[in-house]
DNA sequence: TGTTAGCACTCAACCGCGAAGAGTGCTAAC
DNA sequence: GTTAGCACTCTTCGCGGTTGAGTGCTAACA
């Protein structure tokens, strides 16, 4: 595994290449390393360093003379385990940013997936990629909360449902034009009484019996206004998809030309791959990061996806994830997106500095007291099923790491300080 | 006026280079016109005319020794008098699209605004271009149906009302918990007794003591739910934007440029410049094209936008637009969308071959009988107020000029077909 | 044995130049 | 009024040389 395959000298030169590629997007040569990054290494250490690094698949080369580029699998490890998310961490959004979410984040009724909508705008503007939200749980968890058939003029109502997470949704009902307005209420009111608290698979024959019988209206008439409240609830589960700052798109210089940047645009208003590829990430809440090829859609082999799934009271919101270049923030992506859950998951603020995610290795087994539980969840998911590597071994280095990580920071900060 | 300005071999030879510039995007030289479109000239006599085009603002040259390209004052003329839409009308969508639109265009309650996003989106595929679907009427004209409030935990309701389009929308109401459901019931059912049938605007006071006398709730306390009504009201007013295929603008070569493409990308984002955009466009049913610098969005100079808005059964849906480069296939833009209406406009079909714009000159005055109220109405909206152009001569001049655009076309065609 | 200085080599990016080609405007002849 | 001819303009394209960043390799050094 990479913990015998590279020694720390090797990380943390794979570190700073990565780091510098994501800041200035050249291809890194050794001078640069050895110069901004001092780590007390010739360049002609580092060049040979470097060369390893290549062969062993982290880096590459576009062309002979230039500098090294990281590959998928060296972004893999440095999300895994190198990036640090401190420096990151420090940013809020502005007041009026704040103000603008919160006040568009009020839960109103009907409008639960503007939630998850209003969160991937903020998350758009905070990293300057795109962002993709994805609303529906089509769990089929959810209760009924009321419902009621309001009738419309002879022979058509509508059915109109609230959910237990205050999804409401409606659907048009053709029915029996005998049914009169009086009985159609008393009908409702009947469905009201016998369905709410229920889910709705567990409506079944007795109680549209149940119904028929309270309101003298024949099983056969029923099921139009039953299939009307079925409706409903196909149209609650049914998945919708955001897409937000798309244009963002074309700030990034690697898709500078066009064609390129066509087929990405294409790519995003494609809302049904959208959705293999939001939901595909999604299985459990927290963080999960797919990088270039190892996402499956042709086209975004230069892309990289983070994906981040919202719960609000135990029901699933939906999920949020960041389109951008291989070559992106990724600290500042994660960061972004585990602020807004923060604040979408609501209420507990966390005193400032404190945050779920503190430390520079994202899979160091949770260190002390500090919120094990999102740390745990997270580390599992950002490193994609990497608890294998997580041993003893790599506990260790990663400690040293960090340490060193620290002098790193430190001494770097001091330069630009002059 | 243009009619004195130019002859009418100055306006065949200003068709010819738009004709030849929106197919090609080259500037057009003399020698192309002359060759190309044989009208017995010589490409010497050709580049007089063309200078005194340059000269009175019809053309334009890249360089000194370019071609021309159309302003946008000769883009003008052109979609006013010159460009023939028989050529375009030939088209049809794939019997799969058709399927798919008719079966989406069903008239769905609440999903009224879906009607025009299906149709701006079959204009997008039709011509290749971006189209901008923006509902909503907001004119305050809609009576109410039907509406109903439902109960759904202590102190909180759903108020839904349907409008006489079938549009559906619902509100939350925070009312007094003293109010119990049976109350609530009863309040709904007066309120939909007596505001059934009226505008919004109408219900006054009066009505709403009515209520409170029929019901025995306080004035006070009924007011949330008619709040709540009104919150229906202003959500079904409220105008909605949809943009569909925006990566088509990237397929235009006057795009190429990255930066000026987001620029358009980022503007294509912002709802209520585009509200702006076509909204300003459709004071009336029918046509209107803004060419370039005619439209005022800043950013969107190199850009032309052609508008149609449309009614079913009396009821304004929306209005769709057309954004594409000025270089812009007009004719067939002008024939998608027309396409668009007559289904859109429902039941009448014409017999093949009939169309509504059926003259080579728009503003010609309608011949015979064939569909005047149409045709006289797009005139009007299309030439922008061409209205005092439309004289004799221009009659004339039209007519003459089709005779010779026609024996142009058939020549074209024997050429093409060996 | 690991590190470093030095050097030759590679290759993209840039620049300037000249040729090619398209198109014009002007003039003189028809 | 129309057209042929010609000189002129200006963009586009391809070519070759230069520059500079960065590498790999080798030999010396601690």
């Amino acid at each position: 595994m990479e913990q015998d395959e590279l020694d720390l000298r090797k990380m943390l030169i794979l570190k700073a290449v990565i780091d510098d590629y994501i800041e200035t997007r050249e291809p890194v040569g050794s001078r640069t390393i050895a110069k901004k990054y001092d780590m007390g290494l010739s360049s002609a250490t580092i060049r040979n360093e470097m060369a390893d690094l290549e062969e062993l698949g982290y880096l590459s080369q576009p062309h002979t003379s230039a500098g090294r580029v990281p590959s998928d699998k060296g972004y893999r490890l440095y999300v895994d385990k190198l990036m640090n998310l401190e420096e990151k961490l420090g940013f809020e959004p502005t007041p009026e940013e704040l103000e603008d979410v919160k006040s568009r984040m009020q839960h109103e009724i009907g409008e639960m997936s503007d939630q998850i909508r209003v969160a991937s705008e903020l998350v758009s503007r905070l990293t300057e990629y795109t962002s993709i939200a994805v609303t529906g749980a089509a769990d089929g968890t959810r209760r009924i909360k009321a419902l009621q058939v309001v009738p419309v003029e002879p022979g058509k109502a509508l059915a109109v449902i609230v959910l237990d997470d205050d999804t409401v949704r409606n659907a048009v009902i053709q029915h029996d034009p005998a049914i009169v307005p009086e009985v159609l209420m008393k009908v409702s009111t009947q469905c009201n009484l016998l369905f709410a608290g229920h889910r709705v698979e567990e409506i079944n024959l007795n109680m549209i019996d149940a119904v028929s019988e309270a309101t003298g209206v024949s099983r056969a008439a029923l099921m139009p206004v039953i299939d009307g409240l079925f409706e409903c609830i196909k149209k609650a589960e049914s998945t919708e998809v955001y897409t937000e700052g798309a244009a963002k798109f074309l700030s990034h210089p690697e898709f500078s030309d066009v064609g390129k940047a066509r087929g990405i645009l294409e790519l995003l208003n494609r809302d049904d791959l959208m959705i293999d590829l939001i939901k595909e990430c999604s299985t459990a809440d927290g963080l999960v990061i797919r990088i270039g090829s190892e996402n499956k859609i042709e086209g975004l082999n230069e892309c990289s996806v983070v994906t981040a799934s919202y719960s609000v009271n135990g029901v699933k919101l939906g999920t949020i994830g960041v389109l951008g270049p291989t070559r992106m923030d990724y600290p500042r992506v994660v960061a972004a997106l585990e602020y807004v859950r923060r604040r979408l998951t609501g209420g507990r603020e966390l005193p400032a500095g404190t945050v779920s995610i503190q430390k520079g290795m994202l899979n160091l087994e949770g260190e002390a007291g500090t919120e094990p539980g999102i740390d745990g969840a997270k580390a599992d998911n950002v490193t994609g099923g990497a608890k294998d590597n997580a041993g003893v071994d790599a506990d260790n280095l990663a400690r040293t790491d960090k340490v060193r990580n620290e002098g790193l920071l430190r001494s770097r900060k001091q330069e630009e300080g002059q």
